[in-house]
RNA sequence: CGGAGCGUAGUUCAGUUGGCUAGAACGCGCGGUUUGGGACCGCGAGGUCAUGGGUUCAAGUCCCGUCGCUCCGACCA
């Protein structure tokens, strides 16, 4: 993409928050502040967004997942149903001109029990789980750290039902499994971690929960074994229940949760299948979130310097940033058929094609965090090859075309 | 929802004991000079000072209500 055809731009005079997502993302223009909590993703952000969202998919569907899209604007009856409509309070509800009561989907166990009821009448229909991802609504008192809590959020969100408690639990640990491997790929070092099941749910749930300042909850955590525990449920614990050492305590923000739902929903909802010797009974539930919006937030608390995001390879809006320095006919050339080979080989390219001064293209390039930056000047061209600087490191390289594409289409 | 702070140009802000013909920087437009770390010069456009009331000869400035944003707390199926 040409820079110079972006809509947005980078802001050296917007607003420094308390927390680095909330100014990192608006100065470089990632996202726009609608109102408290509630943020449009623009061009840059969306990039990273579906790339967050296609690694959540494809360890969601190497797992049986299967991906549909609920309404967010639901009927009050399910959530009377199951007694959330009273007892969520951040749940949004609305009237209709004609006094009809809605909800906003703050979490969709109402819509997908009923749903899969439709389908699911066998032992043999089980097990099944889908999944989507979709916006979110929660009416929360309070929303903060830019776009760590807001109002409305994007999360994906997967249901599975199972004939027997057993099933249930194998597939729990696979989900578990395919979470970790979603956040490391994402560049997260997610512990997992035990958790009060909220108000549905007596069993404790697993959060996923990334070591961060701007993070929420404080978590006690083993640095001799796996061991994590959300101090919410961790009482006195001062010693770790797997291997007895000394536990340490952190602030985390959760990215992910697990929840063993058991047959609640179910029953709610009089799902109920016939199972190998004709017995009815209800089906075993779970369901798995991951904040697609919050991830992005928390990648840039991680991944920062005074200059601006650092993004991790798999997530940044493009792999190259491509500067050209001048108003030399032939460095103009040179980028623009240097652009087009990237192009044609499917690397991602911003090039900031922009008729303005070196300093400022350097700093943007910085802000905005692409992992490569490429730039092609008189002095550049002098050298033979092209100048290529990870954002992570300070020192740049000159690179033959071979040895760049080589490093850029490896993968 | 309790507490604190803030609301002035597109953006971030300054605006003194009330005296305003409301400023700066960045951004934007035009012209020129520049071109390896947010370049420079000149000219220009751009504001019902969040909103409603009140006090006063006079309100951006003081008082009250409302709305909004930020932060702390509570809450966070």
């Amino acid at each position: 993409m040409k820079m110079s055809t972006l809509f947005t731009r980078t802001d050296k005079t917007a607003k420094e928050y308390d927390t680095i997502n909330a100014t990192l993302l608006t100065k470089a223009g990632f996202v726009n502040q609608l109102m408290a909590g509630v943020y449009t993703i623009l061009p840059l952000g969306l990039r990273v967004l579906r790339k967050i969202e296609d690694v959540i998919r494809e360890e969601m569907d190497a797992i049986g997942g299967q991906e549909i899209k609920m309404p967010a604007l639901h009927p009050s009856e399910n959530w009377k149903q199951t007694g959330a409509w009273d007892g969520v309070d951040v749940l949004f509800k609305i009237k209709s001109r004609t006094e009809k009561d809605y909800a906003l989907g703050q979490s969709e166990e109402e819509v997908v029990t009923p749903l899969l009821k439709e389908y699911v009448n066998s032992y043999k229909d089980m097990p099944v789980a889908v999944y989507q991802i979709q916006n979110k609504y929660r009416d929360e008192l309070r929303a903060k750290s830019g776009i760590l809590r807001g109002r409305e959020f994007g999360m994906k969100d997967m249901y599975s039902f199972h004939e027997t408690p057993e099933d249930f639990l194998k597939f729990y640990e696979e989900v578990k499994g395919a979470y970790k491997k979603i956040f490391e790929r994402l560049g997260l070092t997610a512990k997992v971690t035990e958790a009060s099941g909220g108000s549905f749910s007596k069993k404790i749930s697993y959060e996923f929960m990334v070591l961060t300042d701007a993070g929420e909850d404080d978590i006690l955590y083993c640095d001799k074994c796996d061991f994590c525990i959300n101090q919410e449920i961790a009482g006195d614990l001062a010693e770790c229940k797997k291997c007895g050492a000394k536990l340490q305590k952190a602030k985390a923000a959760e990215v992910g949760n697990v929840f063993d739902l058991a047959q609640k929903y179910p029953k709610d909802f009089e799902f109920s299948f016939t199972d190998a010797s004709g017995e009815e009974k209800y089906p075993f539930m779970g369901c798995y979130g991951i904040g697609t919006t919050r991830a992005m937030g928390v990648i840039v608390e991680k991944f920062h310097d005074e200059n601006g995001i650092i993004w991790p390879e798999n997530v940044a809006p493009f792999q190259v940033h491509l500067i050209s320095l001048g108003e030399d006919e032939e460095v103009k050339n040179e980028s623009e058929s240097l652009y087009k080979d990237l192009m044609e080989k499917g690397v991602e390219v911003l090039w900031d094609d922009r008729d303005t001064s070196a300093g400022e293209k350097f700093t943007d390039a910085d802000l905005i965090g692409n992992p490569i930056r490429l730039v092609i000047s008189k002095r550049s061209l002098e050298s033979g090859g092209y100048e290529v600087k990870q954002r992570n490191e300070t020192e740049s390289k000159i690179m033959q075309q071979q040895e760049l594409f080589d490093k850029l289409i490896r993968s």
